[in-house]
DNA sequence: CTGTTTGCTGCACAGCCGTGCAGACCGCGT
DNA sequence: ACGCGGTCTGCACGGCTGTGCAGCAAACAG
C-alpha cells in the first residue's frame, strides 16, 4: 500500500469520502470544521490527491509538452528554461520532449502526450511533419508554435524581418558598403527569415550582399562560413549573422586566422543576445530577444485558447532590441 | 466527445471492450484476427489508450521528474538535455522542474509529481531541503541524485576528487609553483569538492595555493575571482577553475585587463568540457564530463531500483578525462 | 412553536481501464 | 462419436476520484 487513498483519510477523520474529495476541490462546499478534520487526517497519513484519477474524470491532465531539438544549444536553452519556469508557475507540468532528429521519435512522444491527455503542446524548434499537426488537430490538442509562421496554430513570432532590416540600415548608415550575411543551410524558418530580410533591405538600399552558409547554425558553421567569406572574393566590412553562435565562430576566424580587427576592419551584428555576447572576448552588438517575454506570451496564448477554444488562431509578436557593444558601434 | 474510448472501438470492431484492452496490453492473449480488427477500428477512430486510467490501475505513471535550477547554464544544460533524451528513449516522460530559488516552489512541484504518481525523480543540482527527501521517502518515490553525495538516494558521482588531484599533479609536473584555484562562494557540492581536493593535493606536494571565489560559479564570477588574484599578492602561474565558465571569465580578464598571455604567463585547467572550451578564443584544457554517459548511468540506476526496490543504495562513478588544449599543454 | 431556507453531508453513479475467472469454441487423438 | 486440452472471449470487478441529488439538521423568520 504505497499510496494513501481518500477512503482511508475519510475513515480516520470520521467523515465520508465525499467530504475528503470536496476538501481538496477548489470551490466545493465543506463546513470549516470537517475541512479541518480532513486536513489533519490527510496530513497525518501523508495523503496526496491522485491527479491521475482526477484527470480521468476531467479527461485532461495538466501536462504541457515542450518540443525542442537540441534544447541545450544557444538561445533555445534559454527559451526552454524560461518556458518551463513560466509553465510551472502557472501550475502546469512541463514535459520536455527532446526529440532526436528522427521523425519517428517525435510522433511516439506526441502519442504519449495524447495518451496522457496533455493540455497543450508548445513547439520551440524543428519542423514537425504535417502528420504532427493533423494528429494534434484531431485530438483537440492546442498548439503553440514559437518562431515559425504555422497557420494551423497559435504562434509567437520574433520580429525577424524588422530587426534584420534595421541591421542593414544601421550598417549602411555607418558607411559600410561591402555587406555580407551568414546564414545556414539547414535553415530553420527564423534563420532563413533573417537572412532574406537582410538581403532584401540591402538590395533596396542599393547594395549587394555576399551570402555564406555553414552546415548548421552553430559556432562551427560560423567558422566555416567566415572562411569562405575571407578566403576568396571581396572581403566584407560588415557582417550580419543570423544568430550569435554563428557570429562567435566568425569573429574567432576573422581575428585569429585572418589577423583582422573588429570592428575596425569588420563590423558584426548578431541575433539573440545570449549571455556569451557580453563576454569580453566577443562584446557582440546584437538583437536582444527576451526569453522570459516570449515564454510569457506563449503562456498567455495557452490561457486564452483554453478559455475560448474556438477563437481564431492568434499571433503574438515580440520585437527584438538592438544592443550596441564593441563589435559595431553604430554611426 | 473529444477523445475516443475503448468502448467505441469495441463497438466498431464488433468485439468486447476487453479485446480492445488486450490488444493494447503487452503480453495479453488475443487472437491475431481480432487484434487486426481492433487495430483497424482504432486507427479509423483515432483511438489512444488513456494512460491516466491505466496509471490509476497501476498506481504509477511514467513521469520522471528532473529537478534543476538554471538548467540553461553551462554543463547543466547539456546534462539536462542528455537526461531527457535518455528518458524519452526509455519510454518515460521527463518533467523538467525548473525551480526558481524558492524552496516553496520546489515542494509544490514535488507534490505535483507525487500527485501524478511519478515513477522517480532525478536531481541535477541545488540542495533540496531535508523535507524533500523525507517526502520522497514517505511516498516510495525513488530518487537519483547527480553530483552530490546524498546517502538517502541512488547517486551518480563524477570523480571530482581524482580529477582535481590530477590537475594539481600535472601543474606541478610541468614546473608550475604559484598555484591558484577559483571556486565559488555559493558552492554546490561538486564545486566545493573540486576546490578542496585540488588544495589538498597541492599541499600534499608541498605547495601553497591561493584561493579566489566569485559569488556564483559562472562567467562573471570568474572575472571577479581573477581580478582579486591578479590585482594584489603574488600572481599565480597556474590556475585550476572549478568549472569552465569560471575559466572563461578568468581568461578574458587575464588577457584583456592584465595583458598577460595564456599559457606562457598563466596556465589554466577547467572542468566539464562544455563546447565553448573548444572555441578558438579559449581553447581550454579541461576535464571532459560526458553528459550522455552520466545520463545513461542515471537511467540504469532507475531501472535497477525499479526491479529491486529494496536493494541498498547504489553509487555510480564516472571518471572525467583530461583533454589537453592550448591553455595548458602539460609537461 | 412552526414553516422555510440554508448549508452540509452521504449515497450512488460515471469516467476509463486491466485482469481473474468461467465458459465457449476448435482441433485432435482414440 | 466422444472426450480432452488449449486458445480466446466476455463478464464483472476493482482501482480512485468528482459531482448531482436527495436528505438532514440547524438556523432563522414569523
Amino acid at each position: 500500500m504505497r499510496f494513501v487513498s481518500a477512503e482511508q483519510v475519510a475513515q480516520l477523520a470520521g467523515v465520508s469520502r465525499s467530504a475528503v474529495s470536496r476538501t481538496f476541490t477548489e470551490g466545493a462546499s465543506v463546513a470549516p470544521a470537517t475541512r479541518e478534520k480532513v486536513l489533519k487526517a490527510a496530513e497525518e497519513l501523508g495523503y496526496h490527491v491522485n491527479d491521475l484519477a482526477r484527470g480521468v474524470l476531467a479527461n485532461q491532465s495538466r501536462l504541457v509538452g515542450v518540443v525542442a531539438t537540441k534544447p541545450e544549444i544557444g538561445f533555445r536553452a534559454h527559451l526552454t528554461a524560461a518556458l518551463t519556469k513560466a509553465l510551472i508557475r502557472r501550475g502546469s507540468i512541463p514535459v520536455l520532449i527532446n526529440t532526436g532528429e528522427t521523425e519517428e521519435e517525435l510522433l511516439a512522444a506526441q502519442k504519449m502526450l495524447i495518451g496522457h491527455r496533455a493540455e497543450a503542446t508548445v513547439i520551440l524548434s524543428g519542423s514537425p511533419p504535417a502528420s504532427f499537426f493533423e494528429l494534434a488537430q484531431r485530438n483537440g490538442q492546442p498548439l503553440v508554435v514559437i518562431g515559425r509562421a504555422e497557420p494551423d496554430a497559435d504562434r509567437v513570432l520574433a520580429g525577424n524581418a524588422e530587426a534584420s532590416r534595421e541591421a542593414a540600415e544601421v550598417f549602411v548608415a555607418a558607411g559600410h558598403r561591402r555587406l555580407a550575411v551568414i546564414g545556414s543551410h539547414s535553415a530553420t524558418p527564423s534563420i532563413a527569415e533573417r537572412e532574406n530580410a537582410f538581403v532584401a533591405a540591402a538590395h533596396a538600399a542599393g547594395f549587394d550582399v555576399r551570402i555564406a552558409h555553414g552546415r548548421d547554425s552553430d559556432y562551427d558553421s560560423g567558422i566555416i562560413a567566415a572562411r569562405t567569406l575571407f578566403a576568396e572574393g571581396q572581403r566584407p566590412d560588415a557582417i550580419f549573422c543570423a544568430n550569435d553562435l554563428l557570429a562567435f565562430g566568425a569573429m574567432d576566424v576573422i581575428r585569429q586566422e585572418f589577423g583582422l580587427t573588429i570592428p575596425e576592419d569588420v563590423a558584426l551584428i548578431g541575433f539573440d543576445d545570449v549571455p556569451e555576447a557580453a563576454w569580453l572576448s566577443y562584446s557582440l552588438t546584437t538583437f536582444r530577444q527576451d526569453p522570459a517575454a516570449i515564454a510569457a506570451r506563449a503562456v498567455m496564448l495557452l490561457d486564452r485558447r483554453q478559455q475560448n477554444p474556438d477563437e481564431p488562431r492568434a499571433c503574438e509578436r515580440v520585437i527584438p532590441q538592438l544592443v550596441f557593444r564593441k563589435s559595431f558601434a553604430g554611426s
